[in-house]
DNA sequence: GTGAAAGCGCTAACAC
DNA sequence: GTGTTAGCGCTTTCAC
């Protein structure tokens, strides 16, 4: 156990705490003979401050605070979600002795606003990173505001309020998939939406329109069916899609779960991907690789979108009313085995 | 933000702060109206205690280090085990008002050792609680037992050290598959081992050894296949092992990423599973179900193992020589669609 | 450039 | 049962 205080290195240095503190914290106004004395001290004692003693003298908690959905209410599935946000985070905390403070919290409960304020109030963290979809959400966003601490929201582009948020374009790059498509000579592209709740979702709807537009494509209801974001309807939709007169030759989901389903239901109805029917989805998801054909879908930065956010929250000076804005960080296109020319 | 302070509680309440210490930490010797008339105060003034304060009075960081092994190294998959360990320790810690730190770590890495100390000694965690495989190193096991934290070990069932741990028994879980294969009639039921580096994977062999011989079946090496855990290497086996005259009628592999393969591969042989072959497999992920046809496997209780563990740490009085000996959860058969009666 | 002293908000003896 | 008094180890004025 280190024992070592600032007391210690002090006196082996022959200097006032104080000129520690100034070294250990990179200060101004320490000469270069002085700094190297400390050091050496800091480094013989193996001495670390103690952060909360740290804390206490400098109303910094060093810590900064994660809050994400609760994934045990929905399953397993979002946990690569999970882990590329806290990969962000932590990147960002371990190159500024930081340390995360993981909160998964279920918005469904009724309590939240309590339960965040609490979290505030007892951990202090410098900082609030709030990722979708609890970001779009007033309620949630208005308990961290209200306590005054620095908060980034973390968001799918579609139009924020004024806290600073780091965002990735949903919209443009499904339009982009959707070209892309187009561009392989699908000319009845379909579209399967998710859960109508999650603002994510209609924006990607958006996007593929957006997309068919900018391809001169024809957009057609026919040609949209309505998911609820499970595989299960992904195979339902498409097996409504497929059995239309003018059936579509690819089909576009709004995330890889449902058009995991889509792939499931070709395979029933022996339709070949990608040479009959093109499939592509949303997320890349670890699924989105491992299933046969693997799927062509789109990417979200969201590790680097986390590590952005935390950033700016370490280096916001003081109450995080400077943070204002936002960055965007475009989301990517992985084109796999299920997409291919149409067939002709 | 929280602005009141344990002074303004006791001067609200006409006490003094040591009575006021004592009702937030639930001490005796509080007369009941006291008590109370502290609590409206703490209420009233919407009061929650300074943990950077208390720590540094205390000499303890109401924080609890969940180390593991960092899944960026291996890409997503493990991503549910992560998520899980973190879900337990979640929520020992809710229940005790303490705090998660995560702290993946690559034990590749050379200075993992120093990495460690350097957390616990910044952070100063009153407790760690280390998974699997690092569990099983002995290089971080003892440099984290340096330190003097309060360590406890998640582990798989194989002989461990003198620290205390909480285990599970992949040997004997993996035995009671094997013999329930052999109910279902199959004699020949061969075995993918995976990269013989991690322990857990060794037992899970032993334990379909054992089970063979507990249902009187001869072992044979020409049922044993070497994988490498990757589902990849899962589907070569099983075409190695379909390939034989005298063809298993079941392959139990040691995860679940390569049954995954073998099902792969008995689809390109047009081999149907469950009614010409069985397949098993261990871990439980998420992919366990989403394929067709879901996968009969074994669910390691990893999130009640991590709580457990966290409960301990949280319990423990003092610097944690008292915590020994071992408490074991037993990992449960998950029976899907991907096993059935033995082919006649 | 450097240091002395006064807290940060709490807990832990030890009175009473 | 309750209060008093010291610190915990650091940062921050403000002197020098």
């Amino acid at each position: 156990m280190s024992k070592a205080t600032i007391d210690d290195v002090a006196k082996l240095a022959g200097v006032s705490i104080k000129t520690v503190s100034r070294v250990v914290n990179r200060e101004q106004n320490v000469r270069e003979s002085t700094r190297e004395k400390v050091q050496q001290a800091i480094t013989h004692l193996n001495y670390r401050p103690n952060i909360s003693a740290r804390n206490l003298a400098s109303l910094r908690s060093h810590l900064i605070g994660l809050v994400y959905d609760d994934p045990s209410a929905y399953e397993i599935p979002s946990a690569g979600y999970v882990i590329r946000l806290q990969q962000g985070a932590l990147r960002a905390c371990a190159t500024a002795d930081y340390e995360l403070l993981i909160h998964p919290c279920n918005y469904r409960n009724r309590h939240v606003g309590a339960e965040l304020k609490a979290l505030i109030e007892q951990a202090r963290p410098d900082g609030i990173v709030l990722a979708a979809p609890l970001s779009n959400m007033p309620k949630i966003v208005n308990a961290i505001s209200a306590t005054n601490t620095p908060l980034v929201r973390l968001s799918t582009g579609e139009k924020t309020g004024k806290k600073y948020t780091v965002e990735t374009n949903d919209r443009e790059s499904c339009a982009e998939m959707t070209r892309y498509l187009a561009s392989l000579g699908h000319e009845r592209i379909a579209f399967i939406t998710g859960h109508p709740s999650h603002k994510a979702i209609k924006s990607r709807f958006l996007g593929y329109q957006d997309g068919l537009r900018q391809s001169d494509l024809p957009f057609s209801e026919d040609f949209v069916a309505a998911g609820d974001n499970s595989s299960g309807s992904g195979e339902d939709c498409a097996i409504k899609l497929l059995a239309l007169e003018q059936a579509p030759t690819a089909i576009f989901a709004a995330n890889d779960d449902m058009a995991a389903g889509v792939v499931r239901a070709a395979d029933k109805l022996n339709i070949d991907i990608p040479g009959q029917l093109s499939v592509a989805g949303f997320d890349n998801i670890s699924l989105a690789q491992q299933i046969y054909p693997s799927l062509t879908t789109i990417h979200q930065p969201l590790a680097a979108m986390a590590e952005r956010a935390s950033m700016a929250l370490i280096n916001n000076p003081g109450n995080g009313a400077t943070l204002q804005g936002k960055d965007v960080m475009p989301a990517k296109l992985v084109i796999r085995e299920s997409t291919g020319p149409a067939p002709r």
